[in-house]
DNA sequence: ATGAACCTTCCAGCAACTGGAAGGTCAAGC
DNA sequence: GCTTGACCTTCCAGTTGCTGGAAGGTTCAT
């Protein structure tokens, strides 16, 4: 199958394919044409990829995983650490993003929001934040 | 001041400031030597940009706040919008991460971690996985 | 006077694509 | 059989927000 349909069954945008394949993800085969040629096996990769880098792996973790996926003699173990310190990253985020939406929110709420000069968001961007020094 | 001090009393890098100073941010004055120097002025600027950049603005948010906080005669009500556009951009990642979580929390848990080769994270990422068609 | 610790500019690269130009191919409709 | 338009190809450049390094100038303490 050409690169469109296989973008339609991965989910994935046709450049973004190509460009898995210039950094060696996956090699389709070529027709007499020059054009790809998507085995099922390929879109399964694809759709694979698609799943991972959605979930937050890095493509450099994404290639870890296509490898374990590929080799039947890779321990379960591998994968689950590589899942588990990624939830551990996933979480920090979360935290972060928390503690920035509590301060934006309370900027927001200081804010008159009307025509007047005077704007406590800004006065607190350039003096200092709440609940830091 | 140098930019030694100025990345000092910003918490930016050298790097970072001459960064900000190619896009336009900041024009510091310069001293004989062609050494850049900073007023206090410029390291409140710095501070600033250093704050909102850390609240998750992108630099180009970052060079309209600046332009607000110059103007004297700006409306507090742009800042607002501004920083609720933000909040929401900030709950919307939050929601996808924690939904992300709950799906590799599930693989974590369905994955015995042994060292047999049947892993279910792996069969989940190019199958489908729960909650979704 | 020598060495370290600054400072300068410029060039290159990171992730992970995305856009666009210039051209080849294919299938449908007239 | 010819055109039209949708596909496909490669290559080059740009995006965001820096960061690293090279090659060289300056300043300061010893």
């Amino acid at each position: 199958m050409n690169i469109g349909q296989a973008a339609d069954q991965s989910g994935l945008a046709p450049k973004t394919i190509r460009y898995y394949e210039d950094i060696g993800l996956i090699r389709p085969t070529r027709g007499g044409n020059g054009y790809r040629d998507y085995a099922q096996t390929d879109v399964h990769k694809l759709r694979f990829l698609q799943r991972s880098r959605g979930l937050g792996f890095s493509v450099e973790e994404c290639r870890q995983l296509l490898a374990l996926y590929e080799d039947k003699g890779r321990a379960s173990a591998d994968v689950r650490e590589l899942t588990q310190a990624k939830l551990a990253e996933i979480d920090r985020k979360i935290r972060e993003l928390t503690g920035l939406r509590r301060t934006l929110e309370h900027l927001v709420h200081a804010c008159h929001g009307n025509d007047r000069p005077e704007c406590p968001i800004l006065e607190e961007l350039s003096d200092g934040w709440p609940g830091q020094a």
